[in-house]
DNA sequence: TAAAATACTTTCATAATTCAAGTGAATCAT
DNA sequence: ATGATTCACTTGAATTATGAAAGTATTTTA
């Protein structure tokens, strides 16, 4: 389904999505009409999903940077889950989990104290394990 | 130091990186020219990271997507972080955290077949947790 | 083996980018 | 206060990329 050609394209986008069909199509050695034919059939199978951007969070002042694994004792999710929705200027991503926890947050907080308060709050609806990210590997 | 207007010119690379200077330009109700360099900017400053592309990994047969808790006995991690690097195909993402291990791993994983290879080699460097990936809220 | 489909190239009109020059407002030194 | 500098922007023009259409060669299918 993927040849070789697919594979260093999705490559290239994931180093920079913003180059040019062109160039794109110079690294691959096609032209650049060709490139954005195969790029527009991998956006259409749903493999490209979406063109992003990575911010540097910590220049924005968003120093904290957590995993919450949650367990909750009751099997009513929806108010946790509302509430996170609430929340979601420092939620990264949400995933629901198989193993220790019911949920696993990845969150980014700006300072300990708007940390502290959204566990205060949180605790309304859930038991919680901080994990604080000291590094991330290269 | 960030105004409003470059709020929104991440917020739309967010949504759609690889939008034309001039079409974001139009959102924030700049020029092509006076987005583009504001972006720039963005871009130098380190704010931008980089331009980058998501991928349904499922699509390309990476079903499984686990965090991996580690809990490392000894004080040496460089065997334990050299054995990662030659598993980099698998693994998205490594923190170093404080809280319940000494890592978190982001993983995807083709099998189970695949995932309990990779386990086994993983338990002569550590003690894990594995959390498997039911579904992401949106 | 003929027809159809696929993946590509070439060509060209259209559109976006980039560079240079110019405007107006805010800041700064005198 | 005022002239100079800087800053963020716009305008205009040359350069470059894109997207559509037509053409080619190879592979697939019936």
């Amino acid at each position: 389904m993927l040849d070789n050609i697919d594979k260093l394209i999705i490559e290239e986008l994931s180093k920079n999505s913003r180059i040019t069909m062109k160039k794109l199509g110079e690294r691959v050695h096609l032209t650049g009409q060709a490139a954005a034919s195969r790029v527009l059939k991998l956006e259409e199978s749903g493999i490209i999903e979406k063109y992003t951007v990575t911010i540097n969070q910590a220049k924005l002042n968003c120093l904290i940077h957590a995993f919450i694994t949650i367990r909750l004792n009751n099997p009513y999710h929806q108010s946790f889950l509302s509430f996170i929705k609430t929340q979601e200027h420092y939620i990264l991503n949400t995933y629901k989990v198989s193993g220790d926890g019911c949920y696993i947050l990845e969150s980014r907080f700006p300072s300990n104290e708007v940390l502290d308060q959204f566990l205060v709050s949180l605790n309304e609806y859930a038991n919680y394990n901080l994990s604080i990210v000291i590094n991330k590997q290269n």
